[in-house]
DNA sequence: AATCCTGTCAACCGCGGAGCC
DNA sequence: AGGCTCCGCGGTTGACAGGAT
């Protein structure tokens, strides 16, 4: 556990980061990666240490990141993947292309949290608050900021009409599929269920986000039924019903419709997009509350539908060919997003800064990056050094998505398939 | 107009895990 | 085995902007 050798050293700026130092930092990481981030100010003429940098391009610079408000369905989004997966924002951060889990975590703390309080549920546990609570008591959890307990207003619970049904649904959600969290006491001190705990389903979450290689995966198949949306959103996306739809996730014939009464309240589009699911025909279109509700099918027993080879599939950043193409065509990507949202073209306008118009560099190049075959995939693992356009989605490939790593996801991801089916025997 | 309050966002801090020697 | 380095994560802080008083 060593400190990070840079936080010794002296004369190194900190604070705001100048356009200059951005400029160098990209110009850096666009020449010849990232590599080992302690080495990247030196190498870059920055007076900042590694880490800085590392955030500052991951936080800020990376060309693929998602600028402008959150929509409805990322709000949505993240509220569901909160309820599974606690505070851990790059895990969720990994559910949305191009937002950034310091962002994802910002939101959070600013906004859903005061939202979710407003309409009587508790940001923390996902459950409805209590009348204590509701009161305007003292917030759930330490970590709370001070000023962030003043937003619960007393009546507003009971003035949102149509939330009772919701409170109830949710409440009963919560009661079957208890919350663990480690920062809460009095859920970590809940009898853990026989069931596959919480971090057993986190595990397939996390691994089918992981190793998107998994399509290779010849184990048993499963049927996931998700029903229990978690409907937070009155404000829309529930109004299509379409979140109410059964996710299945296909996988031969182990049929456990038994488990929707012990999932997570994991949407349809939080898993479609994590876990490449593969919807029924009869529903092509879920349209749940998802990225744009995008249409994400991916086919495990038919690695070529995958549009990639196994090595490749979707990833955090959505370079995986064929869900690059959903992706795109739901405006996941800045530069896709000009003049497709009318919210996204108020903030184009509104939040242009100049790390903008960098981005505004790499738009065409990177746009003709993403409409190349899987050849050019192929062709950018292997190739190692090359630092022209190319060389930047090359780099980040490489830093993104070793093969080997994948291989190796792959194969625990098929351990854990194939020990999915034992845990529920216990069920 | 000045001050205060609040929300948002970028950045820092500290910790733990992983890998290497 | 233990120490070191690096990376990544989550919590927190502080600057700033905009609205309210």
């Amino acid at each position: 556990m060593g400190r990070h050798s840079c936080c010794y050293k002296q004369k190194l700026r900190k604070g705001l980061w100048s356009p200059e130092e951005d400029e160098k930092l990209m110009n850096h990481i666009t020449k010849h990666g990232h590599g080992c981030w302690s080495s990247v100010p030196k190498l870059a003429g920055l007076q900042r240490c590694g880490k800085s940098c590392r955030l500052r391009w991951i936080n800020y610079l990376r060309p693929d990141l998602k600028r402008g408000a959150f929509s409805q369905e990322e709000e949505d989004l993240i509220i569901e993947l909160h309820a599974v997966l606690g505070n851990r924002w790059s895990q969720i951060a990994a559910q949305l292309p191009g937002r950034t889990d310091n962002e994802i975590k910002n939101l959070w703390n600013s906004c859903i949290k005061k939202k979710l309080r407003q309409k009587g549920i508790d940001p923390n546990t996902h459950k409805p608050l209590t009348e204590a609570d509701r009161r305007g008591a003292a917030p759930t959890v330490s970590t709370e900021r001070t000023s962030g307990s003043s937003d619960v207003n007393p009546s507003s619970a009971g003035a949102l009409g149509n939330l009772s049904h919701l409170l109830s649904e949710t409440a009963q959600s919560s009661m079957l599929l208890p919350v663990y969290d480690k920062n809460h006491p009095e859920t970590a001190s809940l009898p853990r269920p026989k069931v596959p705990p919480k971090e057993l389903f986190l595990d397939q979450l996390t691994a089918g986000h992981e190793s998107p290689s998994s399509c290779r995966s010849s184990g048993p198949t499963l049927y996931f039924p998700f029903q229990q949306p978690l409907g937070y959103s009155n404000e829309c996306g529930t109004g299509d019903g379409a979140s109410m739809n059964s996710l299945w996730f296909n996988q031969n014939d182990f049929n456990c419709s038994t488990i929707s009464t012990v999932m997570p309240p994991v949407s349809p589009s939080a898993l479609s997009t994590s876990m490449g699911l593969n919807l029924p025909p009869e529903n092509p279109r879920h349209g749940g509350t998802g990225i744009g509700n995008t249409p994400f099918y991916w086919d495990g027993s038919n690695p070529s539908s995958s549009g990639s080879t196994g090595s490749s599939g979707s990833n955090s950043m959505g370079f995986e060919p064929q869900s690059t193409t959903s992706i795109l065509e739901n405006s996941v990507f800045p530069w896709t997003d000009i003049g497709q949202e009318k919210d996204t073209r108020v903030h184009l306008v509104e939040e242009l800064k100049w790390p903008d118009l960098l981005h505004g560099t790499f738009a065409e190049a990177t746009t003709a990056m993403q409409n190349q075959s899987q050849s050019l995939y192929d062709d950018v693992i292997k190739a190692e050094s090359q630092f022209n356009m190319e060389g930047i989605c090359a780099s980040w490939f490489q830093n993104q998505q070793p093969q080997q790593q994948l291989q190796a996801a792959s194969d625990m991801y098929d351990k854990d398939l194939q020990r999915l089916p034992l845990s529920f025997e216990h069920i």
